[in-house]
DNA sequence: ATATCAAGTCAACACCTGTTCACTTAATTT
DNA sequence: AAATTAAGTGAACAGGTGTTGACTTGATAT
């Protein structure tokens, strides 16, 4: 027998159940109620499928989650890496940071709903694995600021602050984002120029900053 | 008859269940799942009252919700004007205010914890009820803001985008102070160190700060 | 060609849900 | 003292929930 032939190739013909699964549950996300509010036989049933299917692909719905979880990461990762590819963040290229970040948000406005709404309202685990993906993001930042050489008499512990400073504050215009309309363009256009003048702001805040030397 | 007799001077004996119900409610947010999930029999059953009884109080759940969010908010604006009395917001009196904050989260940790989930999670009305309440901190606090010699020459719109980071960051610090075990001290007054600094930050930036004369 | 096995269906279960109606009880008004 | 009315109870409803087990199907592997 062929070496790919044993575990490989099996792709049953009606195989997409799984994704379909997924899809579904984010449907409801965005048309209904926070993930962790969902049934298991609404996802289901909304995916065209009877019930008892859904254990076919997950042991439950909180194993679910946790799929749409790290799919949502997933990709999010890898932008932020390519984002991070560029150099020296003068304050020219904050604009189009953000630029391409809303952009990639508006084009997984439901991935971001979901994460949005568990991030405070889902199970301990949920939420826990979240707040690790936001740290990592964190930690990331302050690991590009501390390459700055302007940022060189600036300790380890205050680049944290002022990295979690950015994010705390994307997240938040991320979630203003998302409350908005999808058609709603003038005031997602002013959400962008508001993050931009709050992050130049910060920018000129950490110019300023002197960290004690004994920390 | 006494003018006060015909509608007033009506008091039950046992006449606390709607308060049983709206702290078991609260109780249900901390210790199992944020309020939109809650069902109304559990409510009334950790109330200790048959599940009729809710309707000679509340039409429904999401009354109830509303109720349990006027009150979170009515007391939480009364500690914010005393905050405010406070005259200039120089570096001293930050960690002052942060403390008083912080502290008025910890001792009212439940409502926090419900406004907190409810914020993404909750039903549109829940959602936009909550978010008009911050959006009036963040308009009061720009108004303070348009009080100082050292910001006049800043116009009313970026007063908004200042007091916006302000309010954003505050905002994410509480939901990291919630997420802490009520136990775990140090890191409570890790989160407050790591606020007060973010805050003097935006406090450098805002110094900094010249607004376009066209706008 | 036959056997295997992943992936689907169907019926049934015990339980929890919101809401109704008729009834009781006790305090206030008259 | 009698009448009224707010606030409690209890039984019952129609419907949704997660999970079980036995069954079917069709593609892959032998």
């Amino acid at each position: 027998m062929t070496k790919e032939s044993s575990s490989k190739t099996r792709k049953p013909k009606r195989g997409q159940t799984r994704e379909a699964l997924m899809a579904a549950a984010l449907d409801l996300v965005v048309k209904k109620a926070p993930f962790s509010s969902l049934s298991l036989r609404e996802v289901t049933k909304r995916a065209g499928v009877v019930p008892t299917a859904f254990y076919r692909h997950f042991p439950d719905m909180s194993a679910l989650g946790l799929t749409l979880l790290d799919e949502s990461f997933r990709t999010l990762r890898h932008m932020m890496r390519q984002v991070r590819q560029e150099e020296l963040p003068n304050e020219r290229m904050l604009r189009g940071s953000l630029e391409v970040y809303f952009n990639y948000v508006r084009d997984n406005r439901a991935h971001f709903l979901f994460v949005s709404k568990e991030l405070a309202g889902g199970t301990p685990t949920m939420r826990n694995a979240i707040r690790r993906e936001i740290r990592m993001f964190t930690n990331e930042l302050a690991m590009d600021m501390a390459r700055f050489p302007f940022l060189n008499h600036v300790n380890a512990e205050d680049l944290q602050m002022m990295a979690g400073l950015v994010v705390n504050n994307v997240t938040a215009l991320t979630q203003e984002m998302l409350e908005l309309e999808e058609s709603d363009e003038f005031d997602q256009n002013q959400v962008l120029v508001t993050a931009e003048k709050q992050l130049r702001l910060i920018y000129f805040g950490v110019g300023m900053w002197k960290s004690r030397p004994d920390q």
